[in-house]
DNA sequence: CATGAATGAGGGTTCATTCAT
DNA sequence: AATGAATGAACCCTCATTCAT
C-alpha cells in the first residue's frame, strides 16, 4: 500500500489532470477522487479544501518544471541547444498543465498572499533563465550589452506564444514543432 | 435616454469590468447588472446567456483592438516605431482588459464552437502584425530572409511577457515603462 | 377597428389557444399576446392578471360548451341520435379546448373561490345532461326506474373516455370517430 | 436506517403527495424534500431532475395501481362484485393520487417520450379491464355480443366520473359512496 | 389606448464540504 | 483512515407584471 505522502502525490497528480482539462471552478472534487481512485471524502483528508489543492498543485507543478528546467540550464550545451531543450521541455509540460498558462491570470481568483507567492514562483523561473542568459554572455554566445532581464523575456513570451499557436491553433503536436527555427530567430533578431 | 444599441454596449462594458475581475465563472450576471445599472432581467433583454454576453463581450473587445492595432500599422512610421506604438496601446489595452489575456486560457472552459471562432479571431490579430512584418521587409526595415510568422511570434510574446512583468510582478503603471528597448531586444536579436 | 369587447374576445380566443397547447404554467403571457396580434402590455388592458385572463376563458368557453350542448339537447331527437350528437360535439370541443379536460384538475391551483365556481359551472352541464334523461325516460326512451344521475356519470364518463382513448392513444381524426356504437353499449348495458 | 431504496420509495411518496396537490408546475423540489425528511439537494442524489422524479413517481403509482387492479380482477368474483371492487379501490387510489388523474392531461406538457410512455402505462390498464371482461363474457356474466373495448371505455369513464362528483362535487368521503349501484347502470344500460 | 423595455422574485440545479459509519 | 450519502448555499435564467412613452 501506498505511504501517506505516496497518496499524496497521487491526487496531486489526479489534481494535476482535472484542473488543467476543465479550469479550476468546472473542475469537480469528485472528478479529482475518482482519477486518484480514491473516495471523494479522503482527498478532505489530504487537503483542507479545493482552493488549496489547487494552490499546493501549482505549487508542486512549479517544482516540478522548474527542477528540470534548472537541469536543462545547467546541461553544459550551447545557448541554441539550451534554448531548444528549455522549448521543447516547456511545451512538453504546458500540455501537460495548461492550468500552469493559466495560473497566472487565474491567481486573481486567489488570495492575495496566494497570489504574491505565485508571483515570486514564476520569479524564479525568470531568474533562472537569466542565469542561463548570463551564463551566455560570458561565454560569448550572447552579446555583450544585452538587457538580460528584456531578453528574458523576449525568451519566455516567444516560446510560449509559439507553442500555444502551433498547439491550439494550428493543431500540431508537440513533437511536430520545430523549435530550432524559432530559437534562430529569437537569437537573430528580426533586423 | 440611451438608445437599445448604447446599452447593450453599456451591458459589454459592465462584462468586461466583471469578468475581467472575477474570470467567467465567479462572475455573477447580477453584478454586471448592477454595474451597468440595470436590473438583472434586463441583460437577459440583450443577451441569451451569461455565456453568449461573455463571447460577445469578448468580440466586442477583440474587434476594438483589431481597430486600434490596425490604425497603428497603417500609420507611416519606420518598423521600430511601429513597434512601440503597438506594444504601448498593447500594454493599455491589456490593463483594461485582462480578460482579453485569460481569453486563450479561458476558452477551453467553453464550447469547441467558441474556441474555434476564439481562435481565428486571433489569427486576425496575428495576421495584422504579419501584414506589418511583410511591409517591414519589403521596406528594407527588417532582413529578407526573416520568417514572417516565427517574428510574428517574437513580437507577440515578447510584448505580452513584458507588460505582464513590468505591471503584475513589477507593480509599474503603463506611463512607467520603457518600451523602446523592449522593441530593440526583439530587434537586434540576442547575438 | 375592433371594437373593445371584440378585442377582448380576441384575446380568449388567443388565450385558449396558447393554454389548450401548454397548460397555464408553460403558457406564456407574451404568447398569447402575440396570437391575438397585440402587445404584451395590452393584454392587462383587458384582465388584471394571467390568472384571471385563464379563469375568464375557461367561463367563455364553458358558456359556449353549455350553449351548443342545450341546443342539441333541446332539437327534438331520440336519445340516441341526441347522445350521438353529444358526443361528436364534445369531442370536437375537447378537441381544441383540452385544457377544459385539464381544469376539472388544474382547478386546485387556482383560488377556492373560482374552485368553487367551476363546480358549479360543470354541475349546470350535469342539470343539462340529467334534464335529457329525465325527457328520455318521460318519452319512454330509457327505463322507468333509471337513476338520473347515476347515468348522467356513464354518459358524460363514457364518452369522455372514448373520445381519450380514440384521440390521444389511437391517434384517431374526430371525423373517423365512430359514435353510434359507443352510445349503443351506454344505452344497452353489458349485461 | 433506510436503505437506499427505502429512501427512494419514500422520495417517490413525498413526489406524489406534492405533485398531486399542487401540479407539476407548482411542485417545489424543495417541498418535496422537505415531505421526505431530506435536503433539497438529496433529491437529486436519487432522481437527475424534477422531471424525471415526475415521470419516476408516476411509473411507480401506476404499477401499484396495476398491480391492485390485477388482484382484483384474478378473485374469482361475479362480474357485478368485480366492478364494485374496481370501484372502490380506485376510488381509494384516486383520492391519494389525483395526480394520476392530471397524468392524462399534464402529459401534452412533458416530452413527446414521456406521453408515448404513459399512453403505454395507461394501455396496461385498459387491457387488464378488457381481460376481465372477456372473461365475463365467457363465463356468461356478460352478453356474447358485448364491444369489450368500448365496454371497458364506459367502465373506466363511469368510475371516474362517479368518483370526481361525489368527491369534489359533492364532498363525500370515499366510504360514503354506493358504488352498487353505480355498477348497475353501467351493467343494465339505460334503456 | 397601446406598447414593450425593464424588473426581480422565484425555483431548478450544482457541487464543495461535512460527518456518521 | 476511508468513505460517500447528505446537505444547502449559491447562481443562472424565466416570465408575470409594471410603467414611461
Amino acid at each position: 500500500m501506498a505511504t501517506k505522502e505516496e497518496k499524496r502525490i497521487e491526487i496531486l497528480k489526479a489534481a494535476a489532470r482535472i484542473f488543467s482539462a476543465n479550469g479550476f471552478e468546472k473542475a469537480k472534487v469528485e472528478d479529482i477522487a475518482k482519477v486518484a481512485g480514491i473516495g471523494k471524502g479522503t482527498v478532505y483528508e489530504y487537503f483542507d479544501s479545493k482552493k488549496s489543492l489547487f494552490k499546493q498543485m501549482i505549487s508542486f507543478g512549479l517544482d516540478q518544471y522548474r527542477l528540470s528546467i534548472k537541469e536543462i540550464i545547467e546541461e553544459n550545451l550551447h545557448i541554441r541547444a539550451r534554448l531548444v531543450e528549455l522549448a521543447k521541455y516547456s511545451a512538453k509540460y504546458f500540455n501537460q498543465h495548461i492550468d500552469m498558462i493559466q495560473m497566472a491570470t487565474q491567481c486573481n481568483l486567489l488570495s492575495n498572499e496566494m497570489k504574491q507567492w505565485l508571483i515570486e514562483e514564476r520569479l524564479a523561473v525568470f531568474e533562472l533563465i537569466e542565469q542561463m542568459i548570463d551564463e551566455g554572455i560570458k561565454k560569448g554566445e550572447l552579446r555583450q550589452n544585452l538587457n538580460v532581464e528584456l531578453a528574458s523575456f523576449v525568451i519566455i513570451g516567444s516560446i510560449g506564444e509559439h507553442f500555444t499557436k502551433r498547439v491550439f491553433f494550428d493543431g500540431l503536436n508537440i513533437e511536430e514543432i520545430d523549435f530550432g527555427e524559432m530559437v534562430d530567430v529569437i537569437l537573430d533578431g528580426l533586423v
